[in-house]
DNA sequence: ATTGACCTTATAGTAGCTTTATAGTTTTAA
DNA sequence: TTAAAACTATAAAGCTACTATAAGGTCAAT
């Protein structure tokens, strides 16, 4: 399997696949006489794997991490299941940090009408004025 | 009044303020005979603006778009209210989109304890099975 | 023989800074 | 007075996770 027909398997594009090889997330492939790169199920698997944990928001070194725990099957859960609730907790305060930034632009927006003209514009004086509740 | 006064005033470093230069969105200050940046007052209230628009999740490409409005006073606030009305409305996407992030990533977490070994992870399992719901 | 589809590497661009390197200037302390 | 510290300057690289571009080699079909 050439890395065009991988790439169209997995839905990534080819120069994402090497990029993952560079970085050290997929294993090099065997290449052809040519130079051109040959795939195996193993790398399928593995690179949807990696696709998979970036949807779910992990970086490529928390992915590289999960590998690594997964090349030694032996150890306790503990630290697979450790990341995943770093990973949660992190995504957890993205989520409060955004509610609380919209709260604040809606406020803001509330500030002014489309009838105004810039120079008394209740948005532009808002952010000028400063008076956010930072964080 | 030098960069480094400014900067702890405003709170930055002193390379985000030539960085705003840079990217023009800090008027160039006079220099000294020794080449060293001297600020005004108005650079001040600029620079606070800029970082007042940051906190509000503003990227530096629509900070200048409101900047380009203020220099234009007596145009209706149509546009900058559209600006922030967009802004928040890729807020909101963005926390939809964490929130769905965080049920399945708690749902994974949940196929998965402490006493297992990596090799019976659920957590893994689920990412390589791959039944999740995209998007 | 040449088009087109595929492959290769290397390099640069994206956002918003931060870090590093290298060098010149001013202030402070011994 | 001089030597160290703190400050300033520019330029370039690093960060994340790719994406895009350039310039070229390979292969099948026309
Ligand atoms: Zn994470
Ligand atoms: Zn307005
Ligand atoms: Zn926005
Ligand atoms: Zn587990």
């Amino acid at each position: 399997m050439r890395i065009g027909q991988l790439a169209q398997l997995v839905g990534v594009e080819t120069q994402t696949i090497r990029f993952y090889e560079q970085q050290g997330l997929l294993p090099p492939p065997d290449r052809q006489d040519n130079g051109y790169r040959v795939y195996t199920e193993k790398h399928g698997e593995r690179l949807a794997f990696i696709r998979r944990c970036r949807i779910l928001g992990l970086s490529l070194a928390e992915i590289h991490e999960l590998q690594s725990y997964q090349d030694d099957p032996h150890q306790p859960c503990t630290a697979v299941n450790a990341l995943l609730d770093d990973h949660i907790s992190h995504v957890r305060s993205q989520i409060t940090a955004l509610q609380a930034l919209e709260k604040q632009l809606v406020s803001l927006r509330a500030s002014c009408n489309d009838d105004r003209e810039v120079e008394a514009c209740g948005v532009l004086a808002g952010i000028s004025e400063g008076n956010m509740h930072q964080q």
